[in-house]
This record gives C-alpha cells, structure tokens and sequence, in this order.
DNA sequence: ATTCTGACA
DNA sequence: TGTCAGCA
C-alpha cells in the first residue's frame, strides 16, 4: 500500500522537501512544469505525484543541466492526441497538436477536447510525474506503423 | 503563522 | 530567484 496516498501538502513543506522556496515553486508553476491544484482561496495543494514531478524536475535542472525552457519542452512533446485519442477534426482544432511548443496543459483551447478539463487530473499530465521514463510511457501509445509517417501521426 | 498575487532589486 | 507589500 502507497502510504501517503491521498495526502496534500502546502506550499511550505513542499519547499523544504527539496530545499527550494516556496518562490521558486511558484516560478514552475508560472513556468508551466507543475499544475498543483488550489483548494480553500487559492492555496496551493501539492500530491505525491506533484511532489514526483517536482523532483524530476530538479533532477533535470541539476543533473541534466536543463533550464526551466528546456523542460517545457521536454513536456510539450508528449503525444496529447494519442493519450486522449482525439479524432482527425479534433486534432486540426487544437492547438497542442498543430503548432505548440509548449506543453497542451497550458496551449489548450476553450473549444478543444479539454478545454473545460482539470489538466491536473489528465493522464497526459499525471502520468508523467515520473519524466525519467518518459520514453518507456509513449511506447504504450505510439504503435510501430506510426513511426512510418511521423509528421501525421 | 502561512499563503496569495503582483511588482521589482 | 529573492523579497516586499497588503490581504485573507
């Protein structure tokens, strides 16, 4: 059993968990790496995947030597119209599939597929808590004959 | 006491 | 990234 499975925490403990400050987690967030949900006012609530995303994100940041650019971009090459399984009119209103560089959280439109969602709580987000297997995850959604053609998948 | 938004060294 | 203001 996952033990701290449905908690959350505040901003503050997140920050010293990593020894960051709570600063510098607002700044992912504006950054568009993060997307911990707002509870009573808008005080931010971190879960335990965020808490795995954030230290993904520091991992890369540190290790990787990626900046905070060179992340969200990392993230907007996730197959978003794969994961959702969009349709072909879908797709060609959407921006997140046609031109974004950034990540579909922060590109969607109100009339897309998810313009109403919680991209909080979308597998296109979540599922990625942990970015060291990135790879590994998109193999679930990429079927071989896709490879052939690239540009139209 | 803690967090929030926005602005700015 | 840090910090300061003015709130809730």
């Amino acid at each position: 059993m996952k033990i701290n499975e449905s908690i959350l925490y505040p901003i503050g403990v997140v920050a010293k968990m990593f020894g960051i400050s709570v600063a510098t987690l607002r700044l992912y967030e504006n950054e568009g790496l993060i997307l911990p949900q707002k509870s009573k006012g808008q005080h931010r609530s971190y879960t335990d995947k965020d808490i795995q995303r954030i230290a993904c994100i520091r991992d890369m940041i540190n290790e990787k030597g990626l900046n905070l650019a060179g992340i969200r971009m990392v993230f907007s090459t996730l197959p978003c119209w794969k994961i959702k399984n969009c349709s072909e009119e879908e797709r060609q209103n959407c921006p997140a599939y046609q031109d974004s560089q950034d990540p579909c959280w922060i590109s969607k439109n109100a009339d897309s597929v998810c313009g109403t969602e919680d991209c909080s709580i979308c597998p296109v987000y979540s599922e990625f808590a942990d970015c060291r297997n990135i790879k590994h995850i998109l193999k679930k959604y990429w079927n071989p004959s896709s490879i052939q053609d690239p540009l139209k998948v």
